[in-house]
DNA sequence: TATACAGCTTCCAGTTAGGGCAAAGTCAAG
DNA sequence: CTTGACTTTGCCCTAACTGGAAGCTGTATA
């Protein structure tokens, strides 16, 4: 029999987390002496104190430890860990995208950019569809606002009740200030109706944008480059979403925008 | 303005993670209702909480990040992700040698190996140098017990106090079981003197054995895989340290050995 | 045998970065 | 005015321990 202190040594595990697995009922103390109290541990309890730590530095939970330990079953075990392998690719690889974040960020910082200034974190999601009534034409950039205002009396006509922010899809490839197949529209609870469609873009990666809408171009950009970066190529027509816009008597300062690219491998 | 839950749709945070951080003094509403005590955000804020999610998806702890906020400093702000970048690779290396562990297993245990019977979990460690009464001489391995005999004498002769366990050094490349380098000691306190010398195996890997001595092979084994593996190389002679052994009325399956390996890359 | 001291015990509190839930107060639309 | 969505504070909870205090035990030494 070891005390706690010698057991501690011998498996590099210190005797107050040692303590804590007798606690749990993780690893109990093969004797504990009724008048003093003191644990004493068992030699070949080191062997299970051992697969503890391995299982441990697997990224098993104590109570996933626990359950292995009482079924003993160890085909079942061989399993356990190649889906915790998996799991592990899985970090690893976002781990290694975070690098490249993390190389692309000093580069901006020390090429003078201010990381503060132009900050576009790009996420992915998946985009679940949505029921819009839209408007699509044909037009110049400068007719853009007055096709929200033909939307708006659409939607008052028809009685309907928007669900969401504005939103209006880019279809064409190269953006053209002049003349561009722009489709403008708002989500709502109906899904028929004439100039209702279902908007469902699927996986996306998107950002967001602070402040007015001239320089979109920057976050256009940054998700274009992250795009590239990731291997993704974009799957559909990219579409902005006015979280927070003109319609309320706010500062082109405070306008916040989502910028969307659908996407594929 | 915009209120607790706009600037959490937005920025993609949850509001009790943004009461957490006003709480905290990481990010304080630009202005808080002396009536109702409800918290609104400028949208200027959106920039500092999106810096904030992207220095915590670097490794920053939060106390870190009010720092780097509070600064203003963009140079050392690179600097310090470019530590969070090298302590973020270290993690990724130790995930892949995990990782390896992990296959190692999972195959030991598909050809039938009892992962709990011969679990040796290799680890590395810098080994201080310590002082040593010992004796060294080709042998067979019959003769070894009776070195421990002649150590025990010389150290009663000599009036010294071991500090630590006995140990074995094999000097051989090769282990042949009739005549074999072996030097037997242990560890003392003073540094000079007649069979006392030095030993500083600088880093080593070792693995703990617990059982008889007759099976110590699977745990050399171990370690040579380990050693291989991991693309060490051997960088003097192995030593064992007879933690809980002989000397003391035991069984040989309560026996406590660990095996080291002077390694480097 | 007395004592010193290392080692052991329990109990309580704290760590990170928030999540859950409840009761009560507030805002804006209809 | 009411309704319903939103927000507030407050308290407890997480995982896997670590630290510290106060007191008890085991063993080596004088």
């Amino acid at each position: 029999m070891l005390t706690i202190g010698e057991f501690s040594k011998i498996s590099k595990v210190s005797p107050k987390t040692l303590r804590y697995y007798g606690e749990i009922g993780l690893l109990k103390p093969g004797f504990v002496s009724k008048d003093s109290g003191y644990r004493y541990y068992e030699v070949s309890q080191l062997r299970d104190m051992l697969l503890i730590s391995r299982l441990k530095q697997y990224g098993f939970s104590l109570p996933e430890i626990a359950t292995v330990l009482a079924s003993g079953d160890n085909q079942h075990l061989a399993e356990l860990i190649r889906v915790k392998k998996e799991e592990l690719l899985r970090q690893i690889q976002n781990q290694q995208h975070i690098q490249l974040q993390m190389e692309h960020d000093i580069q901006r910082i020390e090429r003078g950019e201010n990381i503060m200034q132009s900050n576009y974190l790009v996420k992915t999601v998946q985009v679940e569809p949505k029921c819009i009534y839209s408007l699509r034409r044909k037009m110049s950039v400068r007719d853009f606002g007055e096709m929200f205002g033909t939307l708006c009396a659409g939607l008052e006509k028809k009685g309907l009740n928007p669900t969401g922010p504005f939103l209006s899809i880019y279809h064409d490839e190269e953006f053209n200030r002049e003349c561009t197949d722009i489709e403008v529209g708002i989500e709502v609870a109906v899904d028929k109706g004439e100039h209702i469609r279902t908007l469902s873009p699927g996986l996306c990666c998107f950002a967001t944008h602070v402040g007015s809408y001239d320089d979109f171009t920057a976050c256009y950009t940054a998700l274009m480059e992250w795009i590239e970066q990731e291997g993704y190529t974009v799957s559909g027509p990219p579409f902005e979403l006015y979280v927070k816009g003109c319609e309320e008597n706010v500062q082109p300062s405070e306008y916040v925008t989502e910028i969307y690219f659908p996407i594929r491998k």
